[in-house]
DNA sequence: CACTTCACGATTGTTAACAATCTTTGTCAA
DNA sequence: TTGACAAAGATTGTTAACAATCGTGAAGTG
């Protein structure tokens, strides 16, 4: 396809990368990927203004782009709260990957040379170093991360965006309704997946991403909830 | 699927409905929809401040909320501009759709029950109604937003999200590139696509979405652009 | 004791003034 | 005439004070 796709940020993708929002989006973004952050947190503007050092109007303006992207949720007059996404947003999720994945990873399998596959092998190396160290923050963001980057590697800005929203979206629903062991995509699924992508074959690449999609779903367990957390300062704080 | 989707703004989605900014968005939305602002059009605040009557905050979060979505490119100390795709963006959106479309028209073709099927044939008599009273600019808005309202139909929120983005882009870009008789879709290819999918024939509905997108995208020059406009109260502020 | 009401503190929403930056215009010199 | 330079004006970015709203807990009443 065409574009560089270097940026992997909500914000730098369409704003000046290096402002103080940027930042903030960035870090809360990372945040919940990896299921730090859980849902019904409060962000208060306080509390995001000392921690990040900024004034309110960063702030607010992080807050207005989280929003948008529906990572929080704005309530009049009551503030930011991490999204708590319910049984028919779940289904909704699912229901539009299997929608969008299927095809990409077939046409991915169908001309493979156009692709940066490299950055998928990386990245799947990567995957085995956090598992082999046991990192869970690590783990869980990185095994959402390969279905980004698989989308990324086109090189096409807008399925990277869409496919990025689902990613993070899953992984807020996997945080609430998934079991321990559930939390990151099972072992060599993704290796398969490039595998097969690799050696063009596209029904198997599909196939597979298919089964791999279904083992994530059908790991979740609708009634379970969890508490929100608290200490923003710790959560949001290291880098 | 699942959910309800009466509203179709970028903002009311995520925000609250009635609130400044998300008038403000929703106009600047359909006037690019309707290629009444032109790519390049800088949008002042001060202008916008006076064309709706709200002050500074609200229109600048408009902005912002716009320039998430890629409508508008926010230039720093330097104002907002409607986007202005290139010869590459406008490859990645129409790739982007070929990608989503035929899955979606071909799921929606074998499960048309689950759908909201009169949304569909109501906008087509919409349609049809705008071309016979030649009322060009909603007939480039109703052309487009058949495909917004084509993934709106199965509930799917983040189906119908994506899909607009697409569309919106789409629109700039036919608005940029292509030539007057281009500007809407072909007379009878939507009311098409809608019959192969109240007769359950999915093959037939994704091959006329596949070869409808191919005559929107071949009917562009990439060559000719167009001339930035200016009196923004006058196409704004009507409604 | 249960319930309502009210007042206070805390948080968010808004405004307007101020600062920084860019654009334009006018001047001068080569 | 053309170019560089500088000052003025216009536009955007930022801050801080003020207003509005909400949650909480104390006080009062039945």
């Amino acid at each position: 396809m065409s574009s560089k796709l270097k940026e992997s940020t909500i914000a730098s993708s369409n704003l000046k990368s290096r402002s103080d929002e940027g930042i903030i989006v960035e870090r809360i973004y990372k945040a919940v990927m990896e299921q730090r952050l859980a849902p019904k947190t409060k962000l208060s503007e306080a509390r995001l203004c000392e921690t990040f050092g900024v004034g309110r109007m960063h702030v607010r303006r992080a807050l207005l782009l989280l929003a948008s992207q529906g990572l929080i949720e704005l309530q009049s007059n009551r503030g930011a709260y991490v999204a708590c996404p319910d049984e028919s947003e779940a289904n909704d999720v699912f229901a539009a990957r299997m929608l969008i994945e299927p095809p990409l990873v077939r046409q991915m399998a169908q001309s493979p040379d156009d692709i940066d596959l490299t950055l998928l092998t990386d990245h799947i190396t990567l995957e085995d170093a956090a598992r082999k160290m046991n990192e869970r923050t690590e783990i869980i963001r990185l095994s959402g991360e390969f279905h980004t980057k698989l989308a990324q590697s086109t090189g096409n800005k807008f399925v990277f965006r869409m496919m990025r929203e689902l990613v993070t979206r899953t992984s807020l629903i996997v945080g609430l309704f998934g079991s321990a062991e559930n939390a990151s995509c099972p072992d060599d699924e993704h290796r398969n997946i490039l595998e097969a992508i690799r050696l063009r074959n596209p029904e198997l690449a599909e196939k597979l991403l298919i089964s791999h999609l279904n083992h994530i779903q059908s790991g979740l367990d609708m009634t379970s909830r969890q508490a929100p957390q608290d200490d923003l300062a710790a959560i949001l704080g290291s880098e």
